[in-house]
DNA sequence: TCGCTAAGTTACAGACCGGTAACACTCCCG
DNA sequence: CGGGAGTGTTACCGGTCTGTAACTTAGCGA
């Protein structure tokens, strides 16, 4: 069959962007190792070659979104060198888009919600990455000069969180749009203090 | 066995209840029919007497949840009746109390979250009830004479449920104490206009 | 006391899941 | 040309899941 992704990769990397495609769009739970071995185009033995369980691809998967995460944080700090707004305002644009393009979430939330079990090792990816964001963002809302950056930069990312969960309950076309206007409001009622 | 729940109700009521506790704990792919029939005292048969599927448990314990938002939303208002900002203030307490006794979040949506096929009667429920309460929080935020009551009720909402999820991936005492703040800060930023 | 209904019990079917064993193949490097 | 690592294929194990069948028991009203 060899779905899509027939690229010129190694097996362990179509895995990981199968897997992360199939757990995106079908939860972590939804979709078992058959499937994602054969929609990558290889079978399960080669799999479990390269993962010592599903666990081990579940948290690779959540790693590689991690990474993602940060490498957009970076190119958005070396697009506006020393322009904290102009960071700030890139990383509500992004959120907006993402919002607009994808109407499943974040998959590092969801894998939260989706396995339930606090002694998970995926919990320590998931809050490793979280906490990070949120000191990236607090890092720039310092820059900004407001009175509390940190209230700031928790609102902004509690409100995208929000968003971007309420996403998958909320079928008018609110989140995605408002959200740019939500968080600008925020923004501006702290800069004017 | 006969867990807990051994009150004077009928198996239905019983099954309903456990269905709930065990949804919220484990999740609703992480729990099995045959462990919540055990957990309410009764057995697998039984259950499905009263319901036709799994899937049809899982939609009355979500109307369960939606009943109980209902009621939390009727009696906030009958306590202050006409007295919109009081309203707001214990729907901000009440949900900051929700977030302070439960780090899983709210049942509907992780169902949401759990429940990736959007064609699953279940999403039908949740965004029913949560169009719902975002149209109650607009009514009283129309109450309080703000510029944009539908944008501040949108922002509330929004960020109760990025804190509610966000409490299952952060495990420093954050969001439970923070949302009041955040709330506040977001309300006294509309009245100010 | 009779008889009906609701509930409990046991066993099972069929599907899917995670994970493993044994073996055949291909391709690259020396 | 030879050999070994990486990969593909098939079959299987044991467990769990939803859902059902057939039968027994308990309670309650007439």
């Amino acid at each position: 069959m060899e779905k899509v992704a027939a690229q010129c990769l190694g097996p362990r990397d179509r895995i990981v962007g199968t897997a992360r495609s199939l757990f995106h769009k079908l939860g972590i739970r939804g979709v078992g190792v058959d499937k994602i071995a054969e929609e990558a185009g290889t079978n399960k033995m080669t799999l479990y070659r390269h993962f010592d369980s599903k666990d081990g691809l579940i948290i690779e998967c959540l790693r590689s979104v991690a990474a993602e995460g940060r490498k957009f944080c970076n190119d958005i700090e070396a697009a506006h060198p020393g322009d904290a707004l102009a960071q700030l305002n890139d990383w509500i644009a992004f959120a907006a888009g993402h919002l607009e393009s994808d109407c499943r979430g974040c998959d590092l939330t969801n894998a939260s919600v989706e396995l339930a079990d606090t002694d998970h090792p995926a919990h320590r990816v998931i809050e490793e990455f979280k906490a990070e964001h949120r000191a990236w963002l607090k890092k720039i809302c310092e820059g900004l000069g407001v009175a509390d950056p940190e209230m700031l930069a928790n609102t902004l990312t509690t409100l995208l969180e929000g968003a971007r969960v309420a996403r998958q309950s909320d079928k008018r076309g609110g989140p995605k749009t408002d959200f740019t206007a939500m968080a600008s409001a925020v923004v501006a009622s702290y800069a004017r203090k």
